[in-house]
DNA sequence: TTGACATATCCCCATATGGGTATATGTTTT
DNA sequence: AAAACATATACCCATATGGGGATATGTCAA
């Protein structure tokens, strides 16, 4: 078996950054597909191609207005990230409190020299 | 080019459920690599490949006991996700109201009935 | 020393990728 | 009707994958 395919869950689908910036534009509002490529500076087919795994994974919603297509976030697919992630908050922060403490021991040392 | 490798950053690393299983299990306290196999009942290379990957991120960290290796959690590099996730969460949040607004009306038009 | 145990690595496979270029599909304007 | 515009799809490529089986490496025990 091969790897999971992007469009398996969310997971997998904002795996990759260029799927991540275009959900960050969006989150300012609807975008149609050119205004994407612009601000991204993509090749189309690419941003298209990406708007695709998005949308299969229900990142992303569209609507046709003339010969354009308006897509627009759904942040919903994200909580199971969220939910999943937050579980390990208390974990990092203890170490990063970890880390405080001893800079701050070797900084006493430094001071008391 | 093809997709960003799995050891590329904790987004890649995190979005195969195996990896996500290995971390959950220690985040309950360090782990030999058979413990790991036995719970998770996957074969032991694959969880050492898994393993490896997870540590190229430096999700987790290895401890030498006698002819075991200990393996431990490191959350830190989980921060970015939670950082970028989190900026969503309002916008799920509220759609998930939207939602129940309509569920909310339609339950009032029901009881009028 | 020899054998058992614990892990990591190697090699093989099928599959899916992200990027590129060319083209199909559909809509508006002239 | 024809040309211009907007988007999606098809095809090709190099690359990395997760899983499987065999084996190398390293450590402890008899």
């Amino acid at each position: 078996m091969a790897r999971a395919p992007t469009t398996a869950d969310a997971f997998n689908a904002v795996a990759e950054p260029r799927r991540r910036q275009i959900l960050d534009l969006l989150a300012r509002g609807e975008r149609a597909v050119n205004d994407l490529v612009d601000l991204l500076g993509l090749a189309q087919p690419l941003v298209s191609k990406h708007l695709r795994v998005l949308r299969e994974v229900g990142l992303v919603e569209v609507r046709d207005s003339g010969r354009q297509r308006l897509y627009r976030l759904n942040a919903a697919p994200l909580k199971p990230i969220h939910d999943w992630v937050k579980n390990y908050e208390r974990s990092w922060e203890e170490r990063f409190a970890a880390l405080d403490d001893v800079l701050e021991e070797l900084k006493s040392e430094e001071d008391e020299r």
